[in-house]
DNA sequence: AAAGGCGATGTGAACGTTAACAATTGACCC
DNA sequence: GGGTCAATTGTTAACGTTCACATCGCCTTT
């Protein structure tokens, strides 16, 4: 007859085992200051023994709050998103939510469209996206936020919320330091031309020769793979004057210097090549690679940072909503963070050789 | 007075405005098929019209089921975890679940523990776990299980359901080739001895040597960093009749390539090397890397098919277990999937230098 | 010493869904 | 033409929390 035997207790379980009522089982749950200390330590020890475990979707149910966030990000088997996505997951447990991530195949507005609408079905409640493309980036400004949205090297200007490596300072030292090893000019291969970080890139690039009075030579451009940067070096390898190129990722860095190789052009005695990302491998390339080093991790950090503090506003705001001219949030300016990468210099980039 | 101007809403209020009760509502939501063709479509266009979207805590209080899978995994931010990772996702949201993740810092049993127990506050369905170390491994399987488990590189032994690439095929793969090339034995940088996948490529070395009467250096180890590859390189680069390396994996053989550089040891002129996993960067490496290819993302769909079968059997089970020996499963093995890698024969291996 | 207040606890009603069962209708069979 | 059965729909009761409010002592205040 006694069929409940393998379920699992539940508050009124808890309650009746430590002699008070499940409301009482709950306050000490969540902490609430007036449970005598006394009552307290017997709910613990009847937790304790029975094993018990809040359920997590009555608690929603009836909090409005999943405790989950979503983060949606594009290419995940790469260094750079990966190592975001681990900084993301850190601080987002750290700070007790879970995380639910969707991976986007293509980067287009109906793979974000779709992965914006599962995760409001499992109800999250703030979302980090990491979209990389300008086109996305304003795609998903205009998609209805149902939750709180962070942005993670996204457009500053669409008005999310965003958190960013500063690239263009990236591009500017990798051109500076070239510069002043004393190559009269940089050639680049930039990314894809729809992403933002290669925009940016390049930018840093572009201004630092024009402010260096330095001949500004047409960037070839990649799509961040090793083959794509092998396909430029083939090409850069037929450059006259080539000394020196500033590759905007170290995976297409890779496929440039390979490509020179084989054109019998020594990096770095000949031509000067430097990449950007640091990953873990470019410290052991031949020649190990001079890079931009980005703190991916912090940027994770930031990110979750932000979307708390988002979501506490919310929550403050949500109260008093009647009031204000609804939907329309006060005019802060959204907030933006910016996480500066460094320079490490290693064997691939050195003084021009003297002609 | 209005005060539920900005409730979302509810099945309530999609019945109401088609005219049914709540409970066909659900019936159409949930495709019974004893719903009236015209009911349906007035049905789903109240929802349509109010934009209605399903409260999936209610219901999974309701269902005890939270369509949410648990992936617990170690270094995400290299190549192999991260693709398995996007395998396991896209294969998870093609069924309609929701993925969780827990990136282990450490791993130990306590973190291990820790990311089990963060998964079950959140009351997954079931999980994958990756874990690549033997201890490890059996730790997991000396932990109480609430849900459904399926390990990926785990240790076939232990009595979980694993999903494995046949590692030590690989090794074998990577040893003939080199035999085949003349060469007259095959030294050997591994992964940390503690890893499965690490002993397995070993063994898979080992064993091919023995049937082929080669003679069987002793093997170093390093921990999958380029960097311990490059130190274990400069010691190989001081052993007399080196010819030939297999390398655990790509980033090792990397740092190996680059001691054998430094100490004027060509690759493939002097000495072969063989890496392993055949990342996007080593067909670009100097020279291009001879490797062996896995499918990650294969992996991480037969993680996902193999966890809802599991799922689904616990399913079917669970109602008349009252009869069965309770906990006691029947004699069934537990499922076993293994998938081949490749060989990628590239320019870092070629026939032994005529001395 | 009475009034007020506060700390500690309990009671009942949500939250929004699905499951179990009941009720209604119409078709079909003999 | 009455009865049976299936198809369709509705009604009520869970699921396990938290929230709002009520209650009961006891201490403080005047």
């Amino acid at each position: 007859m006694a069929r409940n035997v393998h379920r699992s207790p539940v508050m009124a379980d808890v309650a009746r085992l430590a002699g008070v009522s499940h409301q009482t089982v709950s306050r000490v749950l969540n902490d609430h200051p007036n449970v005598r200390q006394e009552t307290r330590e017997r709910v613990l020890a009847a937790i304790e023994g029975l094993g018990y475990r809040r359920n997590s979707s009555a608690r929603a149910l009836v909090t409005r709050q999943t405790n989950t966030l979503g983060v949606v990000a594009f290419d995940t088997t790469l260094y750079g998103p990966a190592s975001t996505l681990y900084g993301l997951e850190r601080a987002a447990r750290e700070a007790g939510y879970f995380v639910s991530i969707v991976s986007l195949r293509e980067l287009t507005r109906d793979d974000l469209a779709e992965a914006l609408d599962h995760l409001a079905r499992q109800q999250v409640d703030g979302l980090v996206v990491i979209v990389p493309q300008s086109a996305i980036a304003v795609a998903l400004a205009e998609m209805p936020q149902p939750v709180p949205v962070v942005t993670v090297e996204g457009d500053a200007g669409v008005g999310l919320p965003v958190v960013n490596v500063d690239q263009r300072k990236g591009g500017a030292l990798v051109t500076e330091h070239l510069l002043r090893l004393g190559h009269r000019t940089v050639w680049h291969v930039s990314g894809p031309p729809d992403w933002l970080e290669s925009q940016a890139r390049t930018q840093g690039w572009r201004e630092t020769l024009l402010a260096a009075g330095a001949p500004i030579p047409e960037p070839l451009s990649g799509d961040w793979s090793p083959r794509s940067g092998y396909r430029c070096g083939q090409l850069l390898a037929g450059v006259p004057d080539l000394t020196a190129v500033f590759v905007a990722n170290d995976q297409m860095a890779l496929g440039v210097v390979r490509a020179l190789d084989e054109a019998r052009i020594r990096v770095p005695d000949d031509v000067s090549v430097v990449g950007f990302d640091d990953v873990p491998e470019s410290e052991f390339f031949t020649p190990p690679m001079t890079t931009v080093a980005q703190d991916f991790s912090e940027v994770g950090r930031k990110a979750i940072e932000l979307l708390l503090d988002a979501l506490a506003d919310d929550r403050d705001h949500s109260a008093p909503t009647a009031e204000g001219a609804d939907g329309a949030y006060p005019a802060v300016p959204p907030a933006r963070i910016v996480v500066q990468p460094h320079l490490v210099v290693r064997r691939s980039s050195g003084p021009p050789r003297r002609s």
